[in-house]
DNA sequence: CATACTATTGATTGATCGTTCAACTTAATC
DNA sequence: GATTAAGTTGAACGATCAATCAATAGTATG
């Protein structure tokens, strides 16, 4: 029991979940204060400013990566590849749960707080490289089945851009298709790479399909 | 010569780049006025609300997708698939000459206004569509060298996913490698789909940046 | 009990938000 | 030149914005 900073905490998840659902600029202190049942004293008793506490959560995001993200998907699925789509996976049903409201926290934030706000750009970046690093791990896992000349970082690269182009229009179309269609695609590309020009020749769109939900 | 709604354009004009440069909660009404040098009568006197300005941009932008993105690559490049990735290129150049403070206008619209704003949404997901088509439009002329199972509205949408998620990095990261890698890799998929899992044998990542940049 | 530090309260600040509107000017029509 | 309509003005509105701070309460240490 950590009697600790019980308001810290509550204002900071309340903070997390505004921001999320609405963007750091149309969220208001005196909502974050609302949803946490909180005095505006008590904010900014530990956070300074409000930019401050969207810092805060993005260190936070940073620390739940591995545990709410990455890990679920490690303890279920075993084979690197498929832990990929696993994770991917776990976006695609971010979007259905909450009929496309919630796109990728860090992704709305780096559109939104890139240019105004630099402590707020690096950690964006660094929670961007946390998930490309989580993902290249399983490619550099699976390395026996890719070519050689396969540039790793810059495929995990792709999977983080694909997930989120994705999700946008997804949440722009209201509709999940485009994500599913992107993740399909990005399973054909992989799988080309994992045949390595070799095998291969019959319809990727009529196999594929049957492969994908299998995770 | 129009003398027409001079003020109208002004403020339209001055939303559009604020919107862009900002977003739209971020950017005040006076903020706007100040900019096109106007007064809000004349402001509220064309646009009831400030919603209803941001729908005429979202219009705007319609208009303008093919004059001023699909036209000029279409004038300087032939080749259909180097089309598709001309439209990539332009969007690289505005990530570089805004030194990566400007992205998609429309992206950065969808992830904020898609929930608040159900007309903002219908039209971010016709400029969405409308971009789509165009790419479409070059997968379909190039229909001879793309295997026929190809669903080339599927390649097209991810083209613009793999657009939109490589300029998020790039901004999050300040950085032109990230999207220019993600468009490499698109390239990479794409001339594996045209080859046809025939030829190809080689070191995708030693030829590619080669054939990069010749459009 | 006293001292010191941490935490919480909430009324209040000045600035800015989007929006309104009655008065006014300009341009076109008869 | 009178009438009508289109366009413009800018002061003002109430609401909300992020932020402040003196006062108070709670808790731990001596």
């Amino acid at each position: 029991m950590t009697p600790a900073n019980d308001t810290r905490d509550r204002i900071l998840e309340a903070a997390r979940q505004l921001f999320l659902a609405q963007g750091y600029t149309a969220t208001g202190i005196a909502q974050i204060l609302k949803h946490a049942d909180a005095k505006s004293g008590s904010l900014y008793y530990f956070f300074p400013t409000k930019e401050d506490l969207l810092l805060a959560v993005l260190e936070r995001y940073k620390e739940l990566l591995w545990p709410l993200v990455i890990q679920p998907v490690f303890d279920r699925v075993a084979d690197p590849i498929e832990r990929i789509f696993g994770i991917l996976d776990g976006y695609r049903r971010m979007l259905l749960m909450t009929q496309f409201t919630h796109g990728c926290p860090i992704g709305n934030l780096a559109l939104e707080m890139s240019e105004v706000s630099p402590g707020a750009r690096q950690l964006i970046a660094e929670n961007f490289t946390g998930w490309r690093k989580a993902v290249e791990r399983c490619l550099d896992e699976a390395s026996d089945r890719l070519p050689e000349d396969v540039d790793r970082a810059a495929l995990a690269a792709f999977v983080l851009t694909v997930m989120e182009g994705g999700m946008m229009q997804a949440r722009a179309y209201r509709s999940i298709e485009p994500f599913e269609s992107a993740v399909l695609l990005l399973r054909d590309y992989i799988d080309r790479l994992l045949a390595h020009g070799t095998q291969w020749g019959g319809s990727p769109d009529d196999e594929l399909p049957a492969r994908w939900r299998e995770n």
